[in-house]
DNA sequence: CTGATAATATATACTTTCTATATATACAAA
DNA sequence: TTTGTATATATAGAAAGTATATATTATCAG
């Protein structure tokens, strides 16, 4: 996938390996982060094939080494139009360290459970603050780009109301039963 | 991270492979897929370094090869228990192949947008039941896993929405000012 | 003016995750 | 008897993600 985020980038302007990166993380960089390890090794397989072409080095005027400059040709528009009309075969994908934990809080301390929650509450009140602002500079810019920031608005919110739900229901239940804590779990697991 | 989904999982009882992966759906599985090919090398790994044991291999009772059931050790529960305390590295990871289409849907034709956000209304309207249905189930059990089946629900619902605006957003722009499409990127990128 | 630090930029080795596919067992149906 | 289907394990290979090395230049401290 990382392969079409860069085609559709090039699609805006020629641009070098760690600008790709900016770029991405500034766009759809909500909920994404990437890695140079990820980009060069990506842009030397769309040379390869032919889907992209270095087009000129440039001296770098500010600081640093000369930069690659890339651009998209015709066969890589082509490939990439037909993924953009394509149905996604692959649904979606939400893998998150605290999550992972949050399933498995019965077998820890609640205490404990309870900071880490309070953690994430302070990071997304944070990057709450910052999405909003980039919502704003969004608000000119095309149709589909600003829905996408708003996507990220949006999942930041629904996020923290669960989070402060959740966070109240723990310190009720520890506080309210200590004998009988619900939280606690044996072979509570779905079959 | 798999590593500790199956760590977390032998906590409640012990498991064979297949069962693992089942369970890994139906517990975390809203947002989460996971492979045999997942499965079985970590299986491995986490036997080699004492993590796990496998304790006996029983005769399949209804169909199929005989099942390999594995259990936590000593050594395992104190490496999940230090994993379970520590505050999480990483932040949420949302990969989706419709949402990366979505940003550059303005370098395609509108039409086929629309049919794309149709599929994933649809797509997420079945899912929602799915959820819902799953959720009964869990008001029994444990406070962590239905609240986790409640975010599920809850990121669902978000979802969808902000689905069906985006839709309409789209539709209107397109039927409204068809010499002026908003939709249509050119340089529109935030910098 | 020399050396340390920081910002820009590219590159590669390595690990983990994900996909695809092969293999084995047994029951059921055609 | 072959074909299909459900259960179960296993591995090769691709893609994604982490860690770290290297090069270039500006800036600032001593």
């Amino acid at each position: 996938m990382i392969k079409y985020a860069i085609l559709g980038l090039l699609h805006y302007k020629n641009m070098h390996g760690y600008r790709i990166k900016k770029h991405i993380e500034q766009n759809f960089g909500h909920m994404w982060s990437i890695n140079y390890g990820q980009i060069y090794p990506n842009l030397k397989k769309l040379e390869q094939d032919g889907l992209i072409r270095m087009t000129q080095i440039l001296q770098n005027d500010e600081k640093g080494p000369p930069r690659k400059l890339y651009s998209i040709t015709e066969k890589g528009k082509k490939d990439f139009a037909a993924w953009l009309h394509a149905s996604p075969e692959k649904s979606m994908l939400l893998r998150d360290p605290f999550l992972m934990r949050f399933v498995f809080f019965g077998f820890g301390d609640p205490e404990r459970a309870l900071e880490l929650i309070d953690e994430q509450i302070a990071l997304y009140e944070q990057q709450m603050e910052r999405r909003r602002r980039n919502l704003k500079k969004w608000k000119k810019s095309g149709g589909y780009v600003r829905l996408m920031g708003e996507l990220g608005v949006s999942l930041n919110e629904m996020f923290l109301q669960w989070l402060n739900r959740a966070r109240s229901e723990i310190l009720k239940d520890k506080t309210g039963e200590t004998s009988h804590p619900s939280g606690t779990q044996k072979r509570s697991i779905a079959r």
